[in-house]
DNA sequence: CTGTTAGCGCATTCAT
DNA sequence: ATGAATGCGCTAACAG
């Protein structure tokens, strides 16, 4: 039996032909290790989970895919959790993972407390958070990467830009705010009235867009949080006849799949999301295994990408 | 030791006071109890797997959040698993979860072979697979729903009407493409060409679509096999500058909440998303606590809604 | 009503 | 190089 074990795990001397016998005998017994029998004892699930805001949001999704890509490699099982935006379910999912033995966490929510996460004695690292100084975190450059949307926006013509921000608190949202106020603060035409909010939602969005459009009819430029409020504020403005980009140019923020199947496609400011993915889980697994981490902050770059909803030359 | 088990479970008798004893101590001590030793010893985790082909996919996010919800309340837990349409990452979340002592599965997708699923050894009921003797079906009337469609489309002027149908071979597609070929099948401007393949993806139907419409432009009416895929139809006539429902009338399936967000919006067959979710759960609960069932094949009515893809009178 | 005991299936000493 | 013994934390059967 210990035997067994030995061979299972490749740990320990054991004689060449004794393995071969017991990979038969697991062959013909059909024998399978029971998973919950080696957690118990080894305090530890092998299991890591991917905590997300909103699982039809194609960001996460793909997200989740270069996760589970290189857990798996590692040897290590993802279970995705969707808060749905509840604390309390995000709560009750930890709760109940930590009874399971969880190794780690990926929070890709920002929902919880920095109290809360010190507290949480697993392995943890987080998305899009702010610098904390116990815990790893990736995400892009914000504040840069909304430069770069409000820039091209103004070098193409516009003359009123509206930004649709993301939730209020939100690290990722202010940043990418700041970004667009740190362009357009200063011109004449600015007033905090054209910032919307639309958390991040299609449909938040849609409504915002809508209801700004009432008394600014003249916004001839949007930069939106997220790619999937771009898309809330496309159909708006097909929905009231006007034409994209000649009457209004649009950019989001993600640069996920779907923005290439709306039109006209969504230009959008890129982020390497498959990386960031496979980032945050290597990451997390070194720490769960201990080994030294070279950098807590992670930024990554991002790449502007025009497409249908922007008059780029070239 | 065992005591504690007693006021934990509520199991057996234990003194008022001794509860109230217990509850204090574990209070004092944070006491939390760990599931994988009571999985190991009750060989059961108290947890059930819904296993979904695509997670951006709406309708399964509807899905699961039904699931979720009365799976909770009988004390389970559950957990999602994306198989993007793999069979061999089904078949491994299978294995890797039965190795964790699993307790059931609701399968959503149609990728395994009622061999294997017979084989299983772990209770099971599954969303719109064909009638099995030995596993609990649920499904909307989908050739029924299908009719609906068609017959409005034809009652609204629609005088040459394509299918975008899902995958070959599985179940649900077939039946809607029949419930499609039920109405038109005899009509004098019929032809088999009609009926393309958009594997119930956005993207893949917006490629049959623009594809077909080289030969077919004066096409006058869709009949998509699900929402995601009459979305992408969407797309190709506002891209090529047909007005829908002027030009085009367009009818989806299954009635998710993108279909509202969309411009216009999208009329299409609603299932009863959420209910046949919280269906599957209750049923899967009752085969877990070998309780008898009263029926294996649950179908479900669909709802026709017409919304802005349709020129519906009234 | 409560404490004692054995066993769930595995990994890990310690002898041999 | 292998087998026997112990413990992981809990539940269930049994005594008391």
């Amino acid at each position: 039996m210990a035997t067994v074990s030995r061979v299972l795990n490749q740990k320990g001397y054991v004689h060449k032909d004794t393995v071969q016998k017991v990979h038969e005998a697991i062959e013909m017994l059909q024998y399978t290790p029971n998973d919950i029998a080696r957690s118990l004892s080894k305090k530890s699930s092998k299991t890591i989970a991917l905590i997300v805001p909103d699982i039809t949001n194609p960001f996460f999704n793909e997200l989740a895919l270069a996760v589970e890509k290189v857990t798996q490699m590692y040897g290590y099982t993802t279970i995705l959790c969707n808060t749905n935006d509840s604390p309390a379910v995000e709560r009750q999912y930890i709760q109940t993972l930590k009874q399971k033995y969880i190794d780690g966490f990926i929070m890709a929510t920002n929902t919880l407390s920095s109290n809360e996460i010190d507290q949480l004695q697993v392995p943890l690292v987080a998305l899009d958070r702010f610098n904390f100084q116990t815990v790893p975190t990736i995400s892009s450059k914000n504040r840069e990467g909304a430069r770069l949307a409000v820039q091209a926006l103004l070098q193409q013509g516009c003359t009123k830009i509206m930004h649709i921000r993301g939730p209020k608190g939100l690290w990722i949202a202010e940043e990418r705010c700041q970004g667009y106020l740190d362009l357009v603060e200063d011109l004449d035409w600015f007033t905090p009235k054209l910032i919307v909010n639309g958390n991040f939602q299609l449909k938040e969005a849609s409504e915002a867009v809508n209801k700004i459009f009432e008394t600014h009819p003249d916004i001839d430029g949007i930069f939106a949080g997220n790619d999937l409020m771009a898309i809330g504020a496309l159909r708006v403005m097909q929905k009231r006849g006007i034409r994209v980009p000649d009457q209004v140019q649009i950019i989001g923020y993600d640069g996920i799949p779907l923005g290439e199947m709306v039109y006209p496609e969504l230009s959008t400011v890129a982020q390497p999301i498959y990386e960031m993915g496979m980032l945050a889980a290597r990451i997390l697994i070194k720490k769960i295994e201990q080994q030294p981490l070279e950098e807590m902050n992670h930024q990554m770059d991002n790449e502007l990408i025009q497409r249908g909803t922007t008059r780029h030359t070239s």
